[in-house]
DNA sequence: CGTCATGTTGAACCGGCTCAATTGTCGTGG
DNA sequence: CCACGACAATTGAGCCGGTTCAACATGACG
């Protein structure tokens, strides 16, 4: 059920007490209310980010992560050549970050897709605090697989899956995490162009638009540039039920 | 310069002391002989299967890790449908099992290609331990980020290279890890299947055949079913250095 | 109210797929 | 040791999904 970048980092416990969208944001924690107060980790900078502004760039040092407060960004992977393929979105209350990890610099690119804030955790702090905390160092760790996992659900549908259904995998996607924002998983609005889009899914931005006239045709959907309404989200989900990520199916499965 | 699976876990320790593969085998760590043997890692189980057989089954309960003795394997993600997609190839040295940490049970299948004897690690064990010592929590780390920029390279493949792109740059991937294990980088053998490469390149086996075909017909390669060899390596990385992956590229990139 | 980026739509093309036939390889049992 | 069967690899022919290129519409914003 958790969303990616939502999964609640309950343990973490910040400064962010005071901050309006507690709730929604990861290392808060809705429900932590713990022993942080005595330990807040240290914040050590906000960013107010406008459309097209990076908040890092690939080859960067890594040194924090960085939680969405309001806004959103996507995030992009560039070959040594400079072809590039946006690789995640991301909306208030995920985190962002993780890759640099491995080689203490950024290897993806985040650029805002609107006006955006985020907080900046700092890493150190919470690998110190992760060693005191098992709980910490758990959902450290839940956290930068769950990242693995949704990479690699990524891949499966770049990899298997036709055009149609990469692009309703998209949008359950949006919708699923809308929901779990608490907004609306039948009507949203969308931030990023039909090329990111396009350069997500592996398609070109032409495909995207015509795709989305086929789902319009067909009255699935209901598309207004960048609104996007479910005729019938049940239907829609029935019907490309086999594109649903990397949430909670594997769980359903039985072993061997 | 380091290799996926071969990222060097130096500080687990383990029982393997005795192991004729310690030098390659990361929980060992051919340098790695500090207060290992007061504090071995018990390693619960071995496994010996034969080609077909599998080390675990998606949805199967994660408790262990495990690193390859002798052999390969391939992992494969599975959607809702049944379709599936080979997701990596293992080779001696690799550890495997890192998906499934998100959900404690395994979210890809992981499949013998040949007579393969791993060893398992308790995961349980590796935690306790991380908690203790901040290099092997740095390690865990390491090793959980590499996996998902692997991922994420694999992903770039996939959205954006063409047929032959894919195809060189899993050959070159394949020479940088013989490399590390000591092996010509120039000339392998490979134990997976045709179809095995098309579907961790999503492309069909018949395309497989044929960008071999080209390679060889242009003389870059030298191919007998699975011995593969590279004529001129150094000019095959050059006319194909776009394609190569997630290892050292990005610390090379400057910051902005 | 003009400008420029984004979105949409059409037409032609093409890379990689599908289907099918053939050959090669290897393990097994006679 | 050889013949057989099953599976893997190769090769050819035709097709199709998605791309490319180009023209046009829309809409946000100074």
């Amino acid at each position: 059920m958790l969303n990616l970048g939502a999964a609640p980092l309950t343990s973490l416990g910040t400064a962010c007490c005071s901050c309006p969208l507690r709730t929604a944001c990861p290392p808060c924690g809705a429900t932590g209310k713990q022993a942080q107060q005595h330990d807040p980790l240290q914040v050590f900078s906000r960013h107010r980010l406008l459309a097209g502004e990076t908040l890092f760039r690939k080859g960067d040092a890594f040194e924090s992560l960085h939680a969405v407060r309001s806004g959103s960004l996507k995030s992009s992977l560039t070959l040594a050549d400079g072809r590039t393929q946006v690789s995640g979105f991301h909306l208030p209350g995920d985190l962002v970050g993780l890759d640099g990890v491995a080689d203490d610099c950024h290897q993806t690119t985040v650029t805002a897709l609107e006006d955006t804030q985020t907080c900046a955790l700092d890493y150190r702090q919470l690998l110190e605090r992760a060693q005191r905390l098992p709980s910490v160092q758990r959902d450290l760790h839940q956290l930068m697989s769950r990242e693995a996992s949704r990479a690699q659900w990524h891949m499966l549908m770049l990899g298997s899956m036709s055009a149609p259904e990469r692009l309703a995998a998209l949008l359950l996607d949006l919708s699923r995490r809308a929901a779990s924002r608490g907004h609306s998983p039948s009507e949203f609005n969308i931030r990023m162009t039909r090329s990111d889009i396009g350069s997500y899914l592996g398609l070109s931005a032409e495909t995207v638009c015509r795709m989305l006239g086929d789902f319009k045709a067909l009255k699935l959907l209901e598309v207004e540039t960048r609104h996007i309404r479910f005729v019938d989200l049940a239907a829609f989900q029935r019907t490309y039920s086999a594109t649903v990520g990397w949430t909670a199916a594997a769980r359903v499965v039985a072993p061997h």
